[in-house]
Formats: C-alpha cells, structure tokens, sequence
RNA sequence: GCCCCCGUAGCUCAGUGGAUAGAGCGGCCGCCUUCUAAGCGGUUGGUCGUGGGUUCGAUUCCUACCGGGGGCGCCA
C-alpha cells in the first residue's frame, strides 16, 4: 500500500505555488534567463515572500527595476493563486507576496497536525536517493571508554541516520570495529604484560582507558616494551590462538560498554562490523587481488616505497617516489590500515564478491544490532547488509586524505559512480577551552586557546562523566529521575549536533550543560510548554475557522511551522545536523514568543481565536515533536 | 613547501549573492494574582581578519596577503 507524503518543501507549499506565476510572469517581460527566486521575505513587514528577481531583470531589460518589479507586480496580480492576497513593490526592487491568512494558515495547521512517524516527510525530487543508504559511524577504538568527540561523531552519524529515513531513505547504520589495531594490543600488553589491574567497581572500558594510558607513558621510559606491543600484533595477525582470543574478548567488553553508552544519547547500530572478520574472511586479499588485477596499484620496484604495493595519485599510472602515491601493502607485506578500509568499502557497495556470517550481537536483545562474524553461528541471522547504493562515512575531518584515498581505489577499479556516491561526511574534532583544561587539571599556558583531546594521554572528558554532571545539574528542577536523564541526555545530543561540521567544539562544561536560551533542554522545555496548553485546553470538533487578524507573533509562529519541511529537505542534502537544531530552536523560540505575548489560551472567550489558537499550538507541538525526534532528542509532554 | 578548515558583538557561534548582519551567553534595567520564569522584554555591544577584483548589489564568489588549527607515515 502506498501511503499519502506530506507536501513537499513549506509545509503549505507556498512556494511551488508562486513559482510558476513568477516564472511566466518573468517570461512574458522578456526575462526567461532569470531564475523565478523567491524567498521568504527578510521583515515582516516587507510581506511574507519577497523576490528580487526585477533587479536582476534590470540590466538585460535596460530599466529601472522599481518599473520592472511593477510591471511584474501588474502581471502577477493578474494571476490567481489562492493562498496570495496581494503583491507589493517595494525599493530597490523587491515584489513582495502578501499571504491570504485564510488559505495559507488553514493549510499549514492541517498539513503540520497530519505529520506522522510512520509515513516519511515528502521531500523536493533529487533529496533523497534510491536504494540504501550504509551510513558508517562511532567506530570508535575498543580500547576505551569513549569520549566527547567519539559521541560528537556518534551524535552527528545517528542525526543523519534519522534525517534520511524521516525523508523516506532506506537506512543501515554500521559501527566499524578495529579489534586489530596497536590500540587493543597496547591495553593487552597492560593488562597482561604490566599487570595493570583494575579497581574495584572500575568499568571495564574506563579501566581500559586508564591501563592505555599508563602503558602509553611507559612506552616512553622502556623503549623494549614495543616489542610485546608486536608479539600481541603479530598473534593477532595470525589468529587461532590464545592471546587473539584474549584480544577479541577486551574489545568485545569495551564494544558492550561503547554500545551502552551511545543507547544513553539513543543511538543505535545495525551492524557491528569486525576488521578481524574482514581480514578472516579473505575480504582484504580479495580486494588487494582486485586492485592488482586492474592495475589500481602497483608494486614499486626501487625508490622509497621499494617493496611496497602502492597506489599513484590521481590520473598517475606509476609510483611518483613521494607522499603523493600512497602505501597500501607495506614490504613486510602487511596491509596499511587504508587497504582494510578500501575493502570494506567495496563489501559496503555489494563490490567484492564476498560477505560475511551475521549472528545477533546478544542472543537475548533481538532489539539489538547484528554482529558480522568469520564462521557460522547457530543463530545466524540472514544476509541483508551492504549492498548500499550510497555510503556516508561519518569520519573526522583530519582523515580526509585516507578517505580521498578509498573514493579513487573505486574510480580506479572502474567503479565510478559508487566512487562518486563514497561522501566523506567530515566534521572537526572536538577540543578542550582552557578553562575545560584547567577543570581537567591540565596545565594552561597563555595564548593557547584549544586543548586537543587526547584519550592516549588521558586528556579527555568522557561521556558518561558528562552525562552524569548534566543529570546533576538538571535533577533539581526536573519532575522525576527519568525526565532528568532525557533533559540531561538532550542537552548534550544539541550541544554537539549545533555546531556546523567544519567548526571545532571548543568544549567548555558551562556552554555543554547549560539548559536556558539555545540549548536543548530549551527546545523540551517548549515542547512540554505547548503539550501542557493542549492539556488544559480541551479541543472540540467544530471546523477550523481562521481569525481575520491574525497577531503578529502568531504568523511569526506560523511561518516557523510552516518552514519545517524544507529544513528536512536541507538537512537530508547538506546530511549537516546544525542545519535542523537552528531550525528547531527558531520553532521553539517563536512559540515562546507567542506564549508571552498572547493571552493564556484557556482564558480566551472568543470560540474562533480560542480554537485556532489551540491548534496553533497542536501543530507546533507536533512539528516541535518531530524535529526533535529526528534530531535524536527525546520530546517530554512534562518536564 | 603543498593541500584543507577556521577568522562575524567581550565570549561561544548562526547566517549567506540581495532590503537596517542575527542568536545564545556575559553586563545593566525590568516582568511571576496570567496555559510551567528551564520563560519574556528592554539595553549594552560589530571597519563580518586585511587589500584588491567580479557584480545593479559581496560578510557571502574570485584573488593576494595576515592570524589560528589540521593534514601531507612502509601509523591507525
């Protein structure tokens, strides 16, 4: 059955209804070049849209464009479209679109209150693609408990996750586990080697993080160490042993306490992905096969990289002696971390002919994400992962070249457009403010204003330990245990997603923990302001009639509502999460703006404005309640 | 040296080829007999790093600089 979307780009679909007016109108003065561009307008009392197309106009029709835009004013008024009232021109040129309250505030509230979890929000053509979508995220090393950046990553692949299926994508979010890596081997040589034993009560995956540090500082002092570093490696490269075995369980503990973690901030997987598994299952020599059979890379008979398989940079059919070509197979014939990457980059788009064993990560969670495995298991579970038409790899941006790297191993091996559909979804890392710094106990030097992190050296702040000071300081004025770790949780989720990607977090306790003005606990708290009015105020079945004079903050108010749809839209495209929380907290705003300055709703007298008005806030708290489930945060009808 | 990112109010950040550049925090002054004051209003505060260029119009695009961060490994 095919269900019913909601209108696509405003939630009235204002816009796609001018357009077309505009455009003809454009046609008709000899304008067909100029793009038929409305917006809405900057000032509400320039109108509702405004379009700036006569100034553009003015230079290949030769005339002033006040003429133009009333020459177009003239032609448009001429056109009838319903939700349009008039058309105004005002200096230097705008034609400004007065809405008929009416038409266009009926249509908002009805399209607004018809919005539902189960049936995706109808997009513009070309936001969302065919076929799957495999966004990979958090991969963080299993090694350690994880930190405010691993949950930066976390929070932005899981946001993005929700934007694509709330527009009707189909979605597998993986989690890459590297169990292979130096990382876990380090923490296996402090446990084992140094033994380094945990406290009591201590987590495992905080014990984790304090033996890798310990083992890190003592690298230093007994260069010899490495060598035990490299007995682990190398028993782990051959498998089928004791201390592998003993490698796997260390990283399957701390992935337990990873995964418990993000389900705090409700983030979940699909697939935990195993790099043991892809290079148990022959994943890696297939796709080194590959890349040697197309000639992708090449093996370097002399220079620097003599020895090695390597591949040339772009448009390059030979070893350029120098960072330009990259190492993929080192001469001791280990693959670098890259190789790994590109193969599991190929299983991701259905490219390499092989695939894994998959079993529920704990037999007793259904709920659960499924694990790859190297063998089958008795509860195996079917093969429905990878595959994807379009891969999001939600990794810093300090890996960009790694990831450059993987998009042109599938160009050279002739996959085009899977290279083509391979997005580096990179954000900056998160660091520490001086004054976070100092809370750390870390040295503070003058004129250094960012303090990278650093789980190696134990300069981090983790995310647990963040979350239990923000339940600390929301508990007090919170209703009850449960509603302090949603507020609590939510404040952290929209403290990391309101960034733009390309902005370093500069990480500071007040700013994270903060619950009044742009903050998450802000949006909830909006979202249980509106669901307490609708409490108090009984609707009734009466149609819908709109009041002749709508209040300013009202059509404020409705316009945010009415914006809702095509923040989706921008934010399935830009796959950019800040695009959706600045949204959110304009919609949140303008409800408390219209709180403030109307009157209580349950006190209103006129049928006709106690009606509408309620509704009013129905709608909102249904878009408020949708943005905010998509953004991952939970929406309380009571704080 | 080459490449990428950042530079907007005291601080942290939005914005983006269009009309007087916004928010939050901080400071100051107000608002709870009103549907939750985790709120709201007012006020303070800006040569949008600098110089050129393109454009009817540039904070936005191009270019050259300046300042800060990151990448450029037979590490992951």
């Amino acid at each position: 059955m095919r269900s019913r979307c909601v209108p696509l780009r405003e939630m009235s679909d204002v816009r796609s209804r001018i357009t077309p007016a505009l455009r003809a109108a454009l046609d008709a003065i000899g304008a067909a070049d100029v793009d038929a561009v409305i917006e809405p307008s900057a000032r509400a009392d320039f109108g509702d849209w405004s379009t700036p197309v006569a100034m553009q106009c003015a230079r290949v029709l030769r005339r002033p464009p006040l003429e133009i835009a009333g020459g177009l004013r003239d032609r448009l008024e001429g056109t009838r479209i319903d939700v349009v009232r008039q058309w105004t021109v005002s200096p230097p040129g705008y034609v400004n679109a007065w809405l008929d309250d009416g038409v266009w505030a009926r249509t908002v509230l009805d399209e607004a209150t018809r919005l539902d979890v189960s049936r995706p929000v109808d997009v513009p053509p070309g936001v969302a693609i065919d076929g799957k979508t495999l966004v990979e995220h958090t991969a963080t090393n299993p090694n350690k408990a994880a930190h405010v950046g691993h949950l930066r990553n976390a929070c932005i692949g899981d946001t993005v996750a929700r934007v694509l299926r709330r527009t009707g994508q189909r979605v597998e979010v993986d989690n890459y586990i590297d169990d292979t890596g130096v990382q876990v081997a380090d923490v296996v040589v402090g446990i084992r080697e140094l033994g380094i034993v945990p406290i009591e009560g201590e987590r495992f995956d905080v014990y984790c993080s304090r033996v890798y540090v310990d083992v890190s500082r003592r690298y230093d002092e007994e260069p010899e160490l490495v060598q035990r570093r490299q007995a682990v490696l190398h028993a782990i490269e051959a498998g089928d042993n004791e201390t592998a075995t003993y490698v796997k369980d260390v990283a399957r503990r701390v992935v337990d306490e990873h995964l418990a973690t993000m389900r705090r901030f409700d983030i979940g997987y699909d697939l935990l992905t195993w790099e043991s598994d892809i290079i148990g299952l022959g994943f890696l020599q297939k796709a080194l096969e590959l890349l040697r059979e197309s000639g992708a890379i090449l093996y370097a008979e002399h220079g620097k990289h003599a020895g090695c398989w390597v591949m040339p940079p772009e448009g390059v059919d030979r070893d350029t002696d120098d960072d330009e070509t990259k190492v993929l197979v080192k001469s001791d014939g280990i693959a670098t971390y890259t190789a790994k990457d590109i193969a599991y980059q190929l299983w991701k788009f259905g490219l390499l002919g092989l695939d894994f064993h998959y079993h529920p990560w704990h037999a007793d969670a259904p709920d659960g994400p499924v694990s790859t495995a190297a063998h089958r298991h008795d509860d195996e579970v079917p093969a429905r992962f990878g595959t994807a038409q379009r891969v999001v790899n939600v990794i810093d941006a300090r890996q960009a070249y790694p990831q450059q790297v993987v998009k042109r191993a599938l160009s050279r091996l002739g996959h085009e457009r899977e290279a083509e559909s391979s997005i580096h979804l990179a954000y900056e890392v998160v660091a520490l403010t001086p004054a976070a710094a100092s809370v750390l106990g870390i040295d503070v030097e003058v004129g250094r204003d960012v303090y990278a992190l650093s789980g190696r050296k134990g300069i981090e702040v983790l995310a647990d330990d963040l979350l239990i000071r923000s339940v600390d300081r929301v508990r007090e004025k919170a209703r009850d245990e449960a509603t302090a770790h949603l507020l609590a949780a939510g404040a952290i989720r929209y403290y990391l997603l309101k960034f733009s990607l390309t902005q370093i977090i500069a990480f500071d306790f007040d700013e994270a923990l903060r619950v009044t003005g742009d903050t998450g606990v802000y949006l909830q708290y909006a979202h249980a302001r509106a669901a307490g009015i609708l409490r108090k105020v009984p609707d009734d079945d009466a149609p819908l009639v709109v009041p002749d004079a709508l209040d300013p903050v009202e059509r404020a108010l409705l316009h945010r509502v009415d914006a809702y749809a095509h923040a989706l839209a921008e934010t399935a495209t830009s796959l950019s999460p800040s695009t959706l929380t600045t949204y959110a907290f304009s919609l949140a705003s303008a409800l408390s703006d219209f709180y403030e300055h109307t009157p209580p709703i349950v006190r209103e007298l006129d049928p006709v404005v106690r009606r509408f008005r309620r509704r009013l806030v129905a709608a909102v708290r249904v878009v408020l309640a949708d943005a905010l489930h998509t953004l991952g945060i939970a929406a309380p009808d009571r704080v």
